[in-house]
DNA sequence: ACGATTCAGTACGTCAGCGCACACTGGGAA
DNA sequence: TTCCCAGTGTGCGCTGACGTACTGAATCGT
């Protein structure tokens, strides 16, 4: 993976603010390498940091005691990982794993908390993501219930394009099965109607979207409200 | 419905607020009576008030384009209804609608923004409160897609008890159904079962719980995970 | 007191997704 | 080049939940 240099403005949440909050946080601002399977969190664990992906994407899930798990939300450059550190919580049960290698910048936990807690730009951009966050969440168990594998299978992809800069992503069946939580078989059977239907290309672990207006063809509302909300919360963020 | 006179201290988030913090509001506070099937919020509505609920509860639920809906999470005594308002969204895409009738106590939107950005206890309560919130709607997504209705079921049910007084709620398996997102017919199956294990008795929109440990038996894990993360973040909320 | 209405129970056939088993094959390692 | 195996494609039978249709009974309104 050759990633270009990555600039704080790639997190959508850095460039929300204002230049000067963006100046002072920059020498806090560690960039790291995320690899491809890493887990930044456990349930329970407490995060040391929290981390604003530019080309990474990390993976919410909750893993249930039978071994069965579900990606609950997504992190990518839209976002970040860690608010249970300001939320106030400290940890919750949730795993958190790199689902696409990259690059996040990181802060120490500490140090957000005290940035948080003067209640500037940074704190309310925060919490609309937060807020954001918990409509993608909601969306996700409503889609759980009521859509096909099929159909979340192309939110799922969608959502994972928007937060690259590529077609092609890195990803074999069985991980996008982990994520959803349903079988493998299940996703080889909705990825052969799509490469039927040329919309997507699958190559042992590499998938290339070929017709993105097709997978919108058959994904379900549950994309469309998630990146709505997003737009919504962010558009006129800069104004507060 | 003879609810007894009901106390500030009946809402855990009021109750959590140190005395002073809760006198200072005391007088903005606004009792109302919310009968059954009130919708509060609809999607992309704005709410005037905040509302925390005393004996009331609030079903937080999305609904899709075909009419049908999953609830996403529950609000009772525990907690409030209008994250919204501090989060900066200013309204989401769920509906809220009443559960069960009895009381709630209300405050001024634009009020309780301006307490909120005080900083002080009561945004640390509103915030967690908000974190337990993220908590129970991520369980309700994995439990959707790996559980069964029976299991989700006594979920509901034992959520549901938690916030009540009593042992009985009034509750056609039909409004239990449109909660869960399942069929009527699918409740009618799980409560016959519970009711053949003399764990429940149903009665024309009437469920007397004979049995609570009898749930417990039955449940999914899902329903500890939420209970524990609420105890965990208010057990220590006085001390911040 | 009685009819209307709402609610619970039952019985189909159907289907999406599961669990399991196994065969194939592309591509990296030696 | 060859081997090996991770990754993918299939084919079962099974089951939980769905859609639909209908019955019976309890409660409500008049």
């Amino acid at each position: 993976m050759q990633s270009p240099p990555p600039q704080f403005s790639q997190n959508h949440l850095l460039a929300a603010l204002p230049p000067a909050e963006l100046e002072r946080l920059k020498s806090h601002l560690e960039l790291i390498h995320m690899p491809l399977g890493d887990v930044l969190c456990e349930s329970g664990g407490r995060l040391s940091h929290v981390y604003f992906p530019t080309s990474a994407i990390i993976s919410l899930h909750y893993i249930l005691e039978n071994g069965s798990s579900s990606e609950v939300a997504g992190v990518g450059n839209e976002g970040m990982l860690g608010i249970s550190l300001f939320m106030g919580g400290e940890n919750t049960p949730v795993w958190a794993t790199v689902q696409t290698a990259g690059y996040c910048y990181r802060l120490k936990g500490p140090l957000l908390l005290q940035e948080f807690n003067q209640g500037g730009p940074l704190q309310r951009v925060l919490l609309r993501y937060t807020q954001a966050l918990i409509t993608q969440i909601s969306q996700t168990a409503v889609c759980n219930r009521h859509h096909t594998i099929e159909q979340q299978l192309c939110r799922w992809l969608l959502l994972t394009l928007d937060r690259l800069n590529s077609q092609e992503l890195v990803m074999t069946q069985e991980l996008i099965a982990s994520m959803l939580g349903v079988r493998r078989e299940g996703i080889t059977e909705a990825a052969g109607k799509l490469q039927q239907a040329e919309i997507i290309r699958y190559r042992r672990g590499h998938i290339t979207v070929l017709n993105r207006a097709g997978l919108q063809g058959h994904v379900c509302e549950c994309y469309d409200v998630v990146k709505k909300e997003f737009e919504r919360l962010f558009h006129d963020v800069k104004k507060f």
